[in-house]
DNA sequence: TTGTAAGCGTTATCAC
DNA sequence: GTGATAACGCTTACAA
């Protein structure tokens, strides 16, 4: 194995190298290579030969400059490790690199200021459009957004006041149609495990969703019924302890996340509680795992392959000039009913 | 809201712009902002200042053009749905962002050309680094990275004949390990499910593992113990029954994939089958569903951040010149024995 | 410590 | 249909 050595040809194949080989002007080899059609067919040839002759990589840095294009959008998601953000990844991704663009992804760390950092960033990648899970921003964050122009989809709320273009679905409603429906049950001490609040817009408007259902109801808007827990399997079990101690009547929890929801039903399990005879589960977020619970929990399905899919082409959209208006793509949430309550 | 008209700055600032401000000339600027140290301290004020001021937002892509030198790694995976890769991609990235660098990520789709055509797109970007799961690539695929001479890690399996950098485990050696834990557990007739081993070198070296541990111990390699199979819940539930009908007397089952199990544990509950009393399950990639079925399975469990961390530390190295020779990180991976087997 | 000039490899623009 | 020339916004190399 030689490879590693730099040696043979020290500068790098350029566009020259294959004009002169093709015997025509680096500018005749960059229109037969992006508009083939406006070329004569002898010369298409000719340019397509030499290309691989020479072994020519174009360089997009170089284009991106001069035509003061980028084919570079980025994705700012709260995690990576969220296992729950694949589906949209991959839906973005389908649609850029069908169209010959490319993903950058960064994480904000949960939180504002490192989706801030990371905006940033990209901004001076010069990306052409920027994916943003968040729905709250830091008004540096807006102000720099507004000021450049960039084309920007929000994806992870159904903001009603969105940046620019917005594609998701309303965790409000979501969070509300569930508690409608365990009340519709007729559980009656309804307790809501919320995550973290601070920084996360998603899990505030599901709060609301569930006070809003639990007022539209009637019930007792109990502040004893509610619980803030970071994620993790033990916070399911924990929020069982905490929850019926306080509330003797508890007959059924709602888990703004799945893993919590997870850890609930073991807990359950552990005490020999029948789910959902002696409480109900309900969970957000449809992970694969919730059906192969016992009992499979009763959850809310987000379309998140649509969710990165539609927003990609929104972006695509305002970049190429096809679509100019803010635009807000509401996808219908489901909810998924199974056994555990 | 009126942040979408791109109106009183037609042209973006730029460090011109900063230096006039500065009353400085734009070598100047760059310097402060770069090489602090190097600048009398009232000038990195004065220039900080400005900076602000103006609103300027380094252009990165022409600084990588005219420094010949670029901050982006690219990652390539076989799929981004699959949410195994959740893990290294976080490790990668941060690593990366901490050292001011990015991350693109494209996926081969399970494919050596997918793959091809990545490494293409991705070099034309001008990537400082490479970072491929698979260790397989297409000729045309190894010629373009030598001649580039781009730095790249494989990550996917250890492989005896890297490019260049290899940061990963054996999944021979993990596959051998496992199964000769069964032998020793007694069981004798062990089936083997394989994912498609089609351009997938790890699926092929897990196999390879499973036939040298049955060959060491003795027992019959029986090719009807064999099975291959597409990933899916439904792939579980097929193997139990294709394997146990031709084999009457098969005690266990090592599935080389983690979703494959799973839905082998379910058949078996439905079936009454006891596990491992009738019929013993392993399985390959510690996902957490494996940890709440009933019974928990016995699983490898593969460091998935260090890898993500370390591969792209390697590559850091390789780019800044702090390391020039290829390097081979043997991660070990962990049998993680539950009650499956 | 600071500034000047010449690229980096393309594409936009306008002649031919 | 094809080519010459000037950007694009920064950094390298070297001069002051």
């Amino acid at each position: 194995m030689n490879g590693r050595q730099v040696s043979s040809s020290r500068a790098r194949v350029c566009i020259q190298d294959v004009a002169r080989h093709a015997g025509v002007s680096a500018m005749t080899v960059s229109r037969a290579l992006r508009q083939p059609e406006k070329v004569s067919e002898n010369l298409r040839r000719r340019v397509a030969e030499a290309v691989d002759r020479v072994g020519y990589l174009p360089n997009r840095i170089a284009a991106s400059l001069s035509s003061s294009r980028s084919n570079v959008v980025g994705l700012i998601l709260p995690s990576l490790r969220n296992s729950l953000f694949a589906d949209t990844i991959q839906g973005i991704s389908d649609v850029l690199h069908g169209a010959g663009h490319h993903l950058m992804i960064a994480d904000s760390g949960y939180g504002l200021a490192g989706e801030e950092a990371a905006i940033r960033a990209f901004l001076q990648q010069r990306v052409c459009g920027l994916l943003l899970h968040n729905t709250w921003h830091t008004d540096a964050a807006r102000r720099l957004i507004e000021r450049v122009g960039v084309p920007v989809a929000e994806i992870g709320d159904l903001t009603p006041e969105p940046i620019d273009i917005t594609v998701s679905y309303s965790n409000f409603e979501a969070a509300r149609t569930m508690t409608l429906l365990l009340a519709r049950r007729g559980y009656r001490h309804i307790g809501f495990v919320t995550l973290p609040l601070k920084d996360n817009a998603r899990s505030v408007e599901r709060q609301r969703g569930y006070l809003s259902a639990v007022a539209e109801c009637g019930l007792a808007a109990d502040p004893t019924l509610i619980l803030e827990l970071p994620s993790g399997i033990g916070s399911g079990a924990k929020a069982i302890d905490r929850l019926s101690e306080v509330n003797p009547g508890l007959d059924a929890i709602f888990f703004a996340g799945d893993v919590l929801a997870v850890g609930a039903i073991l807990e359950c399990r552990r005490r020999g509680w029948a789910v959902p005879g002696r409480i109900a589960i309900a969970s957000f977020d449809d992970v694969d795992l919730l059906s192969f619970t016992d009992p499979p929990v009763t959850t809310v399905r987000i379309p998140r392959y649509d969710i990165g899919r539609l927003s990609a082409e929104a972006i695509l959209d305002r970049v190429s000039g096809r679509a100019l208006k803010p635009v807000t793509f509401d996808l219908a949430f489901q909810i998924i009913e199974r056994g555990s309550a």
